[in-house]
DNA sequence: ACGTTCATAATTGGATGCATCATCGTCGCC
DNA sequence: GGCGACGATGATGCATCCAATTATGAACGT
């Protein structure tokens, strides 16, 4: 691990501060699991790492835990936050009305270019399950490619429902949730991954349909079948905090 | 104005740093109206006024920064967001459909003690219109009084959803709205007012009937009504920034 | 052996200092 | 008179410094 600075943190592009960048680097390894649940961020080990002085971690710690990622015990430190089944349950619920009406919204104005966006996200996803198998590197990699793909199709749909202040909140939505528990639960499981190809189907068809309201319909289950097999998959793993 | 400490502010409720406080004050402020849309927030002038150094007041900005209440130009300082008719209709129709989601929950889970004080509110808010005349200054101050019925009514439903993760969302989006807009645009209009209270009885009658769905469809539309008619006062006012 | 106490180290919270950047008025020049 | 360079001024962003709090661990007593 390198205690040097692991990169010129000192400047940047014009217009965003040290705060900032090390807001986007800690949320991006803190959702991928590089940091793990539970962890303990300590200003002076970050300040080290990247080159700086504490102040700027202190705020991005701040920001962090104004974003429900971390916790801040007064005088202690931050921690990375961890969810119970229960509140992969919750949030989940959440996201799926609101990618619901996403949908919905996205069915009356999604323009061509988008359209085309979401074919891709879902068809590039369909060719992956096709030679699912091997070993299991060829599994994980193929996770994080789901993942991807995963993602590139919600969020056209969330684009295009051309409201941008939804689209913010399921951002912070997101936010609260690492990435990789709805990967790993799904990692190795030919069968969720089928059924939610065909769900991804199912959803693109409406939209292209002009069903507004079966393509709602369909992308909460989407998300509520798809959430509760990511909280069932915590509670066993008993990978919770 | 005072320039000097308005309070003591270097020790308070164990738990609790200095720079959380300070977010709190410039919260209620800035939703209150007391700060106006546009205004600058100066690290100075906060640090001085709150008896603090500028640290816990930079954090705070960050903070609220975040939280889409202030905007920050590098090197140029945090001033106070504010919205179009566009903005709110958006956060408006997002908030319509995760409170009418709540109210489907709340119907299913709301115990006594939260029926109690829901209908404290609606009760009071009735009470309240009846006496609707008066002066000037009688009328802010009902408006006043509205805007508190208003929000305990819509509070206790949320609460009642069971769903913590869906209250921190509502109560995200209530953030980036300062209030006063939407009771400054119901201030003085009996006809609004009095079609308000009728919605929130057919509320509140959907919820005591168990009738799920109902509740649902009559919360979502009347947030979006009520949303509406801020948006174009606002539009109208051309108060927007 | 085990719990308690006290001193020490580690870490955070906040204050202060300093370099950088943006703004604005003035001066000089065309 | 108008326009651009330039320096003063004020504010921010970050670094550094100090105080307050918490964790750690050894010494001690039971």
């Amino acid at each position: 691990m390198a205690t040097f600075p692991s990169a010129n943190f000192s400047q940047g592009p014009p217009g965003e501060s040290i705060s900032d960048r090390i807001v986007a680097v800690l949320q991006r390894r803190i959702l991928a699991g590089e940091i793990p649940i539970g962890a303990w961020l300590r200003h002076g080990a970050l300040a080290e790492e990247f080159g700086i002085s504490r102040t700027p971690v202190r705020e991005a710690l701040r920001i962090l835990n104004a974003q429900g990622i971390v916790t801040i015990d007064l005088h202690r430190g931050a921690r990375v936050n961890g969810h119970s089944g229960k509140d992969i349950r919750e949030i989940g619920a959440v996201r799926a009305e609101l990618e619901g009406y996403a949908a919905e919204l996205a069915t009356e104005r999604i323009n061509d270019a988008q359209l085309k966006r979401m074919q891709e996200a879902w068809q590039g996803f369909g060719e992956l399950i096709q030679q699912f198998d091997g070993t299991e590197e060829d599994q994980q990699r193929q996770a994080q490619q789901w993942a991807e793909s995963n993602h590139a199709f919600h969020s056209v749909i969330v684009e295009a429902s051309g409201n941008h202040q939804l689209e913010l909140t399921i951002a912070e939505l997101r936010r609260r949730l690492p990435h990789n528990l709805s990967y790993a639960a799904y990692a190795g499981n030919a069968r969720l991954l089928r059924r939610n190809l065909e769900q991804h189907e199912g959803i693109a068809a409406a939209i292209i349909g002009h069903n507004a309201r079966l393509a709602r319909k369909l992308m909460t289950a989407h998300l509520r079948a798809s959430n509760e097999a990511t909280a069932r998959w915590v509670e066993n793993r008993g990978s919770r905090v």
